[in-house]
DNA sequence: TTAATTTGTTAGAAGCATCTAACATTTTAA
DNA sequence: TTAAAATGTTAGATGCTTCTAACAAATTAA
C-alpha cells in the first residue's frame, strides 16, 4: 500500500481511463486539482514503482499491479458507500464525502466484516459494481445513456459520478436506479437527450449527464 | 482541525497529561515514537495554534481550545470502538487499530448517526467515558486498581490502554470489565497486587498493569 | 507548412514532519 | 557544590507533495 496521495493518484486514474485504457496528464491534474509538475512527479514516482507505464509525452496507463491497487480501493469505497446507506441509513447523496475517507482505512477485518454484513453485494448504492476480494467485477454489458439509440427503452443500472451535485440533479429530474425510460430523441448537434418516463413525462440531458448513466436495454 | 500529525500529537498529550496536568517532551517522544527534536517543533507550532502553552525546558500543557480538539478527537476514537464491537460485532481487542484511523474521519454526519445508533452511550468497551458533543464526560469518582487498600473488595470498571497486547493479557487472566476482586495484598517495594475473584483463585498483576485498570469500591 | 495554441517537462523553491549531530540546561548523585 | 547524567534545544538535512517560471514537444489552424 502507498501513501494516501498515491492511492488518490491510483483511483484516479483507474476510473479516467476507463474508457480508452489511458489518461492524460492534463485531466488528471483537473481531477485532482493540482497543476500539471504535480502530476508529472507523482507520474515518475508511481512508474517506478511500477504502478503506472508511463511515457513523457504519452497517456498515462495502469500496470496489472497498479490496477489491482485500484480495484482494492475502489472496492473499499463502494462497500463503505453501501454500508453508509443500508446500515447506517444515510441518503445515497451525502455518503460520498464520507467513503472518500474511509476507503483509506487499512483493516481487512473491518472490510470483510462490512461485505459480510451486506451479504456480499455485486452493486453500491449508485449501481457500480463492487469488485470482490480478489478485484474481480461483476461481468455486464452496460451500456452510457448516451449511447442508446433513438426510439429504445432501457433501465437505469448505475450512475458513474457519485458527487452531491450530480445525485441532486437527477433527483431533482425525477431519476432513480432501476427505473425504465424510453430514449425518444438524440441531438446530433450537441449530444443532448431527450427521454420520457412512465409517467409521459418529457426531460432533456446534456450529454454529460447522459455519459454518466449506465443503462441496459 | 489540524493535520493528522497534529490530531495524534494533541491526543497524546491529553492521554499523557491526565494525571499531572503537564506532559514532558520525552515522554511524548516515546508514546509517538519519535525524536525529541520532532515533539520540540511541534510543539513550536501548536504553541503558535494556541493548542498548547510551552515553554522550552518546561512541560507541556494543552489550553482550553486543545483540550476542546482533544476530547473532540477522543469522541469519535471511543464511538468508533463501542460501534465497531456493538453494530459489527468485532473483539474488544481487536477494535483499537481500527479505531485510531476512524477517529480521523471528518464528518459530523458519520459520527452523530453512530451516537444515534448506540443510543448515546456513556462509555466505551473498555468503560472509559465517553465525551458528549460539547466535550463533557459522564463523571465518575473511579480509581485505578493500584490505589486500592488490602482487604477492599472492588468492580472493575475501566482500563486506560485499549493496545490488543494489554487486553490479551488481561483476558488470559480471566479479567473483565463488571467483574468484582478482592485486593489480597499489595506488595510495597514492587507495587505489584495480589486478586482473588470469585472462583477464589489467586491472581498477581504488576504495578504496572494495576495503574490501568479503573475499579470502584 | 509554418505559426499559433495546447499540452507536457524540467528546474528550483516551499511547507510539512521527520531525522542526526552538536550544544545547552536542569537534575541527580558523588 | 561540583561533576555526571538526564533531558531539552538548535541547526541543518532529507523525503514527500506541492508550487511557479521557463522551456520543449505535439497538435491545430491559418
Amino acid at each position: 500500500m502507498g501513501s494516501l496521495t498515491e492511492e488518490n493518484y491510483i483511483k484516479s486514474i483507474y476510473a479516467l481511463s476507463q474508457a480508452t485504457g489511458e489518461v492524460f496528464v492534463s485531466e488528471l491534474a483537473k481531477k485532482l486539482a493540482v497543476k500539471l509538475p504535480s502530476v508529472n512527479s507523482m507520474m515518475k514516482k508511481l512508474g517506478a514503482k511500477k504502478m503506472v507505464s508511463y511515457a513523457p509525452y504519452k497517456g498515462i496507463r495502469l500496470t496489472e499491479k497498479g490496477k489491482k491497487e485500484a480495484l482494492s480501493i475502489i472496492r473499499k469505497h463502494r462497500l463503505a458507500e453501501l454500508f453508509l446507506v443500508k446500515i447506517m441509513e444515510l441518503g445515497w447523496e451525502e455518503v460520498h464525502d464520507i467513503a472518500e475517507q474511509l476507503e483509506h482505512v487499512d483493516s481487512n477485518r473491518f472490510y470483510n466484516r462490512i461485505d459480510e454484513m451486506l451479504n456480499y453485494p455485486k452493486v453500491d448504492p449508485h449501481g457500480e459494481p463492487i469488485p470482490d476480494i480478489n478485484g474481480k467485477i461483476f461481468n455486464d454489458k452496460r451500456i452510457p445513456l448516451s449511447g442508446v439509440n433513438e426510439g429504445v427503452t432501457v433501465r437505469i443500472l448505475a450512475v458513474s459520478d457519485d458527487k452531491k451535485s450530480f445525485l441532486d440533479h437527477l433527483n431533482s429530474k425525477g431519476l432513480f436506479i432501476g427505473e425504465k425510460v424510453l430514449v425518444k430523441r438524440k441531438e446530433v448537434y450537441d449530444g443532448s437527450v431527450v427521454l420520457t418516463n412512465k409517467s409521459k413525462t418529457d426531460l432533456m440531458l446534456t450529454h454529460q449527464v447522459a455519459e454518466r448513466i449506465w443503462v441496459e436495454v
